[in-house]
RNA sequence: GGGCGAAUGGCGGAACUGGUAGACGCGUUGGACUCAAAAUCCAAUAGUAGCAAUACUGUGAGAGUUCGAUUCUCUCUUUGCCCA
């Protein structure tokens, strides 16, 4: 017998599932559908382990799903608009174009040597014209609906690469690539609006019922819906203003008001223009970023005008009115009261400006007496010096009262607020999908016809340049239409857009004039499981649920609001870490183990300083590289391997041994494999014995019950486990009754995990085509005789072999004659006897 | 600070609707094969006591419900993630 030769037999099976598309699939309304899909990749050319782990999780769900009947659609695609392909472009004086493309082209291969169950006649890339030409036209359409617009907004600026950065991208305050401290910079961009369906996609969630409850609290957080009410401050002083709106959820604190801040962006701050004290003020406050956490961190810092605001509920009570770095223009009405005592922020500033510290909550166990001193008391209690309010229990009671106090004296009303903001979807970038919109010489937008779409990229520009290129190409930019002279948007869209519609494109991807077709999307949408990492909980998956919405919006077509019926959330691919002496990076490859100790490679002197089990990333060389694996130990066993040391939505710790053993076990099922072709030419059916038509049993349920719970790496287990048995029932050399139908529904089991291997064994049985996932039978399932537990004060004292059913009177007796219970039995003090039927027999005694 | 989860041998983890805790794998130890090593095979492997049969303890800590709790309830500790 040959060893196992995997790179041979792996390549075979490739090969034909290629040559006789096996995995093609199209629309077929007599079959039910299964639409399974994967993240789709950015192209940086190298496939990671993390890759592997989400690409085989989707892979068993699909050939699981295929085997089981379904019309099965299981597509792959390419990220491929961003960043990367244009820094390196630039670095390496290349066309992002090519560099993208050949990247998509070795990644390919490489995870074709997955053995991946993928209709590549399906694949899309979002980079190419045929893609991002029905991107435009949504963005028309959308456009169209007026639920695209551009406005005026503060970004993040990287003043040395010219361009906005996303929230993510600003790290410490600083640009992420440049290293330049980022500032607020004031930018016309372009908005989806998304927060038109800021309830939309709230009440959405309540029916994703196969998603993780923690997605769905990320996204509801991040939506944020709070309810409080606007309140009209009336302000005296030097400025022509009269009244300032905010927006509070807690109006209840009012009588612990003591200043009213303002946004620099203020509409009053443009009396303060010409004011070179309010200038500085505001350029120092242009340096504290836009995220939420930076300015909670972050010092706060006022500047005072000479306006008084009046305390709404007593007109006696007039407080100063601040500018201050704080309060955010896009939040409320860019104005806030200040209540010290019951907020960290405004208790933070009152110390820094020594204003009053009211204390108007009190915790439900202190008294009246109590006073908030080192920090703010924003928790609930029993509303005190709040004059008429007193008493109330705060929050619950005690705002919605106010409320009602403040709307019937027209001073104020109930308003819900939404933390979700529109989406800003320009890109001072060159490769990303252009925006369809042309400025005529008044700066007027006018959208593209659409018959003129797609409106292409240039080619072969020059990317060494300060700022967004595409501002460069004039030739580009300047288009006559009609006679007249325009100018183009030379904004791109930011990538998340590319990805909130690719699962529709699946469904007809070779659609010419449009994104997709109605027939096509009515068979197979929604996708019926998704699959992903849980870093795109919110963005990447809030998109795409808007981007649907977007597309039924006044459109009696479809009416398809969830594109994702299921969600799993798959876990890291860790590694441990290693430093050497002077704190460098080490990559696992460069270490090597001698008698319990880390060295490193070659170097017996130096000792390797062994880090904790992070997330494999390039930056701390904790990488493995799956291409090595895989051709070194082959498709299957590497399958086997990410699949089986954790749950598939927990993280994993690569391991080398982990990793050799699951070779180690193809090679050996391969061994098993052969003894069984051999007993089959001389077994004779011993149609007595049905010891092996129940472990088959037992095998085919224990699998699809834990393939449809997603618990994948327990099916690696059952797989060892049905080894371990198998081979003990070989070896005992009893005729085994259905020896070759048994171990061909054994094998379509291990099918979606280890196709290759099973593919070939099946062949070599005389078995090919198409196969069916095993029915298993419940009625030979139950054993006719098993183990009772037998337990005495609930402590288990014997197990009982007994016949199926057997009668709690016949279970008594027999346990009265057993020997090894006399000690524990004492008949005569039977208090009472627990009998569950087929499992358990529980006797108390009176000791 | 708020929200959500998690805690089981040396390690990763299993345990159906409350019913034999530790499946399966890794590691470790002993043995076989070998001049030797690797590979392979066999055996043991929660802890304590014992030659052994066996007994007692044991699922982060403490309480509760129950004939019976890893599983349900409450309090606490530690820890992870998200938001701040």
């Amino acid at each position: 017998m040959e060893r196992y030769n995997f790179r041979e037999i792996e390549e075979k099976w490739q090969k034909f599932w290629e040559n006789n598309e096996v995995f093609k699939t199209n629309v077929n309304p007599k079959k039910k559908k299964f639409y399974c899909l994967e993240m789709f990749p950015y192209p940086s050319g190298k496939i990671h382990m993390g890759h592997v782990r989400n690409y085989t999780i989707g892979d068993v769900l699909s050939r699981f799903k295929s085997l089981k009947g379904f019309n099965v659609l299981h597509p792959m695609g390419w990220d491929a608009f961003g960043m990367p392909a244009e820094n390196a472009a630039r670095e390496n004086k290349l066309d992002p174009k090519d560099w993208t493309n050949e990247n998509i082209n070795s990644m390919k291969k490489q995870l074709k040597k997955l053995g991946l169950s993928i209709d590549w006649d399906r694949e899309i890339s979002t980079c190419s014209e045929d893609y991002y030409k029905h991107q435009q036209i949504f963005f028309l359409e959308l456009f169209e609906k007026g639920l695209v617009y551009r406005k005026e907004n503060y970004v993040n600026w990287d003043p040395i690469d010219e361009t906005v950065l996303a929230n993510e991208q600003v790290i410490d305050g600083k640009g992420w690539r440049s290293g330049a401290a980022v500032e607020r910079k004031k930018l016309s961009q372009w908005f989806f609006n998304i927060s038109k369906f800021s309830q939309d996609l709230l009440d959405g969630l309540e029916n994703l019922d196969n998603w993780p409850n923690k997605v769905k609290t990320m996204q509801k957080n991040w939506i944020g819906k709070s309810f409080g009410c606007e309140i009209e401050f009336k302000v005296e002083g030097d400025l022509p203003v009269d009244k300032i709106k905010c927006f509070t959820t807690r109006p209840d604190t009012l009588f612990g008001f003591s200043f009213l801040a303002l946004s620099t962006d203020h509409e009053i701050s443009k009396y303060f223009k010409d004011d070179i004290e309010f200038i500085k003020f505001k350029e120092e406050c242009s340096k504290t970023g836009t995220t939420e956490e930076a300015i909670a961190v972050g010092d706060k810092i006022g500047f005072k005008t000479n306006l008084k605001a009046i305390n709404p509920l007593d007109p006696n009570e007039k407080v100063p009115v601040y500018f201050a770095n704080f309060v955010l223009m896009d939040y409320g009405f860019g104005a806030i009261f200040g209540c010290p005592a019951h907020d960290q922020r405004d208790f933070d500033f009152a110390k820094k400006y020594n204003l009053e510290i009211k204390t108007v909550v009190k915790p439900l166990e202190e008294n009246d007496s109590y006073k908030v001193i080192n920090e703010a008391y924003p928790g609930s209690g029993i509303l005190i010096n709040s004059k008429f309010l007193n008493g109330l229990e705060a929050p619950e009671k005690s705002v919605i009262e106010t409320i009602k106090i403040l709307e019937s004296k027209k001073i104020g009303k109930k308003q819900i607020n939404y933390r979700l903001k529109d989406w800003g979807v320009s890109r001072q970038r060159y490769w990303g999908c252009p925006i369809p919109i042309l400025y005529d010489e008044n700066g007027n937008i006018h959208p593209v016809p659409k018959s003129e779409l797609p409106i292409k990229l240039p080619e072969k520009i020059n990317l060494n340049v300060k700022g967004n290129p595409l501002d460069n190409e004039k030739e580009w930019k300047e288009v006559k239409l009609n006679g007249k002279k325009y100018y183009r948007e030379t904004d791109t869209l930011d990538t998340f857009v590319c990805s909130s519609w690719y699962y529709l494109r699946f469904c007809s991807p070779r659609e010419k004039n449009y994104g997709f077709t109605k027939s096509d999307l009515n068979y197979w949408m929604p996708v019926d499981q998704y699959i992903g990492g849980v870093e795109h909980a919110i963005l990447h998956l809030l998109y795409s649920r808007f981007f649907m919405r977007a597309i039924n919006y006044k459109n009696k077509d479809f009416n398809i609001k969830e594109p994702f019926k299921s969600l799993f959330t798959q876990g890291m691919v860790c590694h441990e870490t290693y430093k050497d002496e002077n704190d460098n990076w080490l990559s696992p490859s460069e270490i090597e183990k001698i008698n319990d100790k880390i060295i490193v490679k070659g170097k017996p002197d130096k000792i390797v300083k062994v880090g904790p089990s992070e997330s494999m990333s390039k930056s701390k060389k904790n990488v493995v590289d799956p291409e090595f694996i895989i051709s070194n130990y082959g498709a299957d066993s590497v399958r086997i391997f990410i699949l089986s040391d954790s749950p598939p939505e927990k993280d994993v710790q690569w391991s080398e041994q982990g990793m050799k053993s699951s070779y180690k076990f193809v090679q050996k099922l391969w061994i098993l494999h052969n003894e069984i072709i051999n007993k089959i030419a001389t077994n004779k059916d011993d149609i007595e014995n049905k010891e092996f038509d129940n472990f088959t049993n037992e095998t085919i349920a224990n699998i699809t019950n834990n393939l449809e719970k997603f618990n994948y790496n327990v099916i690696i287990a059952n797989m060892y486990q049905t080894y371990n048995s198998l081979i003990s029932l070989i070896k005992k050399g009893d005729n085994l009754r259905n020896l070759k139908e048994n171990y061909k529904k054994i094998l379509i089991c291990f099918s979606p995990v280890i196709p290759h291997f099973t593919n070939e064994c099946l062949k070599q049985l005389g078995f090919q085509d198409k196969f069916e996932w095993p029915e298993y039978d419940t009625s030979i399932f139950e054993k006719t005789d098993f183990d009772l537990v037998v337990q005495i004060n609930g402590k288990k004292r014997a197990l009982l072999k007994v016949k199926k059913d057997m009668p709690e009177d016949e279970i008594m007796r027999l346990l009265k004659e057993n020997n090894n219970l006399k000690k524990y039995l004492k008949i005569e003090k039977i208090k009472k006897v627990i009998f569950v039927k087929n499992r358990l027999i529980n006797v108390l005694i009176d000791e």
